[in-house]
DNA sequence: TGGATAGGTCAGTATTATTGACTTAATTTG
DNA sequence: CAAATTAAGTCAATAATACTGACCTATCCA
């Protein structure tokens, strides 16, 4: 029975579409190198963020969530604009994000002092035990990674990571920049 | 004039919320270390992927069809259940992706030969030409990295990200596992 | 006082993903 | 061979995350 709209080559055996790329043809060993770099990133940070989000769904919390509280809580007294900057999303999206957690009693704000227009966050009692919790899985990913592999590749994961960064979030994590810049 | 609902303390100048937690408490250095390490993986990822979204918005595509055109690339005769495997995602997500990578002539798709319920997916040309040029983009930021902090933390960088992943997604990378596994 | 800035919000839309149910075709198994 | 299983496709509804565009208030600054 013919399909309606087949979408594959209907054939006795597998016959390869006419002009066949080669199977990602390996021009130099450093080419190479590039495309495992892809897959590595690509799975680090999958199983990195996959042990928080199991942390975090029984709440009812998403990564947005996650990232919000992580970045307050690196940052007491962040501003909103710090953290659009740092998570670089719309306000309308952080919003929602925000309100829900400071509905939930995990975020608090207050006035700034000098500019009483800033909104500064920080982390409740609540907000820093849940970011603990959720930091508690992904630091024994990262502590049993670290033991596993010593100390020198250590050293060596900092700084490609460092240099894969824009420079503006190099200058934050060195503490010589602002949120805004990253 | 008085808002309906405040949602942030309207004091006079600043006043932290009743028990303001201590600024992220560093117990041990190894703790900071963890925290760091999320900070940098969250940048660094932000920043590698940011310049293949760059080249993908143009093409109308997101980052979900690079996400299959790369592991496609990678793995060429690939099934749709080991690229699910991979993606972690439910087929009914992937099938909106990958229909349209394959309307658009950059995936083609032969039935299995030994096991004819297998669709094969392979990059066209077409296909293929895009990955390429995607792909230089990411090189081109890798390899500005890896220049920059020399071979031997290249090789720390690949230990710690390997030691991150989940065992299966290691074997794949290995060759010693198929995509099922990760 | 008027413009710029920080922030909030409403409305609509897009992307990526989900759950659940159902179908077809092909393989495997009793 | 019939029944169960597997690979894949699809329809429908929903959720999470993000977007554009517009508009508002409060505050600061020149």
């Amino acid at each position: 029975m013919l399909k309606a709209k087949p979408r594959y080559a209907s054939a006795d055996r597998f016959v390869p579409p006419p002009k066949l790329p080669p199977p990602t043809p390996v021009v130099d060993l450093g080419e190479a190198e590039m495309r495992a770099a892809q897959d590595l990133l690509f799975f680090g940070y999958r199983d990195f963020t996959d042990v928080a989000d199991k942390v975090l769904e029984e709440l009812e919390l998403g990564r947005a969530h996650h990232r919000a509280l992580h970045f307050i809580g690196r940052n007491p007294g962040i501003t909103v604009s710090g953290l659009l900057a740092i998570l670089r999303i719309k306000k309308q999206s952080l919003a929602r994000v925000l309100n829900a957690l400071i509905d939930e009693g995990y975020v608090g704000q207050a006035a700034g002092f000098e500019d009483r227009r800033l909104r500064l966050l920080t982390l409740t009692e609540k907000g820093h035990a849940l970011e603990e919790t959720v930091f508690a899985a992904q630091r024994d990913k990262i502590a049993k990674a670290y033991q596993a592999v010593g100390p020198q590749a250590v050293q060596g994961f900092r700084m490609v990571m460092r240099a894969m960064m824009d420079h503006g979030a190099r200058a934050y994590m060195d503490g010589t920049g602002s949120p805004e810049d990253t």
